[in-house]
DNA sequence: TGACAATGCCTCACGGTTTGAGGCATCGTC
DNA sequence: GACGATGCCTCAAACCGTGAGGCATTGTCA
């Protein structure tokens, strides 16, 4: 874990995977595209990104998973624990004081 | 350089470096204090990662120094050139179209 | 006087994270 | 029957920040 600095540079994938379970059950591959889209092409996170990270919140037990057969496609669905809840919570915190610590800076000079 | 995610989740330094040296001409150490009292404490990036930022943007010609001595301590200058304030420009916009690209997703589920 | 923090520059091994490519299997379409 | 999309996965390489280290000077406090 980092201590100083957060995990807002990088863990933004987790934030946004976590968000995105918080709504509804979703699938990895599922996620992969809903990142894209849902951010308006602007982030676009990897497969190779992705599954590593639900597979790490899985087994920290912020998310559950149960496999189900749809159209003789292997799906894992992955849903939001309450421990899951409660670090979406933690992390969009430490994202909005992020950026409203650029701001502070970008913005500053009010001299 | 980073092709699909440019450099925002990283290159938030190199952003905040720009930026600081666009309102005036600073050196390292101050640089280093001034990202963690100017952000409200919230970022706080080490000498180790400020310095070689440094190093890597005068390669680039994106910032120019000159050396100074003041009061028996020999203070290295740095001041924006005309490149490094079009490259400011560009990671700013890079800047806000992720952070407005994660607002989407966050506040999205518009159904 | 001696010690210790702060200023000021720098480097470097380590660790964490994403990329990009790869592998595998099924389905749909042309 | 070939090829792209769907769906899961892994792994080497690259990248970047951390934290600790080194060096020298100044200021402060005992």
């Amino acid at each position: 874990m980092r201590k100083t600095n957060p995990n807002f540079l990088n863990g933004v994938p987790e934030m946004l995977v976590l968000k995105l379970l918080s709504r509804r059950q979703m699938y990895g591959y599922e996620i992969v595209k809903a990142i894209q889209t849902e951010t308006g092409e602007t982030l676009a996170f990897g497969e190779g990104c992705i599954y590593p990270c639900l597979h790490y919140l899985e087994e920290e037990k912020l998310v559950s998973s149960h496999r189900k057969d749809v159209g003789g496609r292997s799906r894992n669905y992955y849903g939001l624990t309450r421990r899951g809840n409660k670090r979406l919570e933690e992390l969009s915190a430490d994202w909005s004081r992020v950026t409203s610590g650029i701001s502070l800076l970008i913005q500053g000079e009010h001299a």
